[in-house]
DNA sequence: GCGACTTTGTGCATCCGTTCACAAGTTGGA
DNA sequence: TCCAACTTGTGAACGGATGCACAAAGTCGC
């Protein structure tokens, strides 16, 4: 994966770089079956630790489960689940565990009871507001994308500096100067900002959020952005994914060009399809 | 990170979906210091072996060396480089020990240089012709961005099934139907194919531009494609990341509001911000 | 009610990537 | 010429994520 945590602005490069650093070791995340914190016991506890890797994963079995679930199916077991989502059944359960024990041993797991506590875990039962910031090509496309996938994530702002655009409603919402961000976002508890904005005007942008009161930025610019501890930041980044496939195309004419695919080779990689995946994503068209 | 390597329409699931396996240990890594093939020595040997989070990581270290050499800097230290990167020395030091040992203790690195490795390494002396199958809102978004970033990427076809768009030029690109991505791919040597379909087609796409020898996708669609052993797949999905943030504003709230974020916290990620990147984007708007 | 069969949940070994820490190489100044 | 300061490159330790394999738990048929 491709996860790397950032530093924030206060400079000096730091251990804190780690890639899924943050998340605490395991140690506090047993199960504490103390009295009723109001939500089933335990979760908030075990929340708290589950890799980024697996709640990317969760996301993409939720996916899978809803649409089993649209098509009528009722249980599924790790073995189906976990190859109609392209990861392995060991740790497609071993996901599901830091969710909770909610299978039946013999039997699988209840489509519903997943979906709904996969929701739960990745707090999709409240609504997330989003803004969009940056009203160009791809803007224009996620705000036209009304509601974000798998909805949830309704977009209820949208903020541009091109007077052209003020007012002017896109995919039903009406385009705010970055000025306004902060009243805007205040005023519509925004809690996603995702920044389309040219490089350079993306961590402009990042601090009036984050002064905003935003805490989760989804960044597709070009940049890396400084941003305070308690902010999280994830970025897609078209060019790296662009330059990644290109390194495939390399290396593959590199292997077969000069010296003969080696003859070993495709023994080796026989059934390991090379899906170097990164996150999920939507937008329909 | 969060890549994963599926598995081939083969089915049955296998321990090749391991993340990150094919790269084969670093055994056979070594620079072997043999006849001249062409290239610098040892380069073909030491591209296989390079880890993917590595890759990734040099194409932002790349785009920042650019654009430092843009602002007339030559040389550059670990230290500079890691910082504007948004990692730590160290990792960036042996990303960059994977390109070669390009440079000079007590110095720095020679930014020029620098870029020309990357850029060597990554496959960016030569074009990568790309095809945008999809033209809705995001393939739009996509093709107008003529192309794509940092150059190198130039989108020469463009695919759609709705007849109203058929020769329809976007981005300068008369649109071609579905059909015929066989014929049109194999014409313009169409590398890399980025999927902006719906879900529903992503797969029938996908069989089709592999038919058309095309090795690369780049899949923005919300759904897991079968592809054989020798076509790379990167998969952006703009709902996870969506939930992956989702997740994080409430694992916040849940520490934060019941039971009062605990004093020790902060100590614990100062000057750690929170930034899961994973991966680099661009389309300026 | 019992035994064969299925599937979950998880301890454990393994592997890969990150980080540490230091030897080796380079520069500049005394 | 020598020494101090600096920076790269990398072996080795560490830690987290993955995959294996099996005990536990449940179902089904007889």
């Amino acid at each position: 994966m491709t996860v790397q945590r950032g530093r924030g602005r206060s400079g000096s490069p730091t251990p804190a770089d780690a890639v899924t650093e943050e998340m605490p070791p395991v140690s506090g995340d047993i199960d504490i079956p103390g009295p009723e914190t109001g939500e089933r016991p335990g979760v908030r506890e075990r929340a708290r630790g589950i890799p980024e890797a697996s709640v990317a994963r969760l996301a993409v079995y939720l996916r899978v489960l809803v649409g089993m679930s649209e098509q009528g199916v009722n249980t599924v077991s790790s073995e189906e689940l976990s190859t109609a989502s392209g990861v392995n059944s060991a740790k497609l359960r071993k996901d599901l565990s830091y969710v909770g024990s909610y299978g039946t041993r013999g039997v699988g797991y209840e489509v519903a009871v997943l979906i709904e506590e996969i929701e739960r875990i990745l707090g999709l039962t409240r609504k997330h507001s989003v803004a969009v910031i940056g009203i160009g090509n791809l803007g224009h496309a996620l705000a036209n994308y009304g509601g974000f996938p798998g909805r949830g994530f309704p977009v209820t702002a949208l903020f541009d500096v091109d007077d052209d655009l003020m007012g002017v409603p896109v995919g039903g919402i009406p385009v705010d100067h970055l000025d306004d961000i902060p009243r805007v976002c205040a005023e519509r508890e925004v809690s996603i900002g995702v920044i389309c904005t040219p490089a350079i005007a993306a961590q402009a942008v990042a601090d009036r959020l984050v002064s905003a009161g935003v805490r989760c930025i989804l960044n597709f610019a070009p940049v890396v952005l400084q941003v305070p501890d308690d902010v999280e930041v994830r970025k897609v980044d078209l060019a790296v994914e662009m330059q990644v496939l290109s390194f495939h195309v390399a290396r593959r004419a590199d292997e077969q060009g000069p010296q003969r695919r080696a003859p070993g080779r495709h023994g080796r990689t026989v059934n390991g399809a090379e899906v170097s995946g990164v996150n999920g994503m939507v937008i329909p068209r």
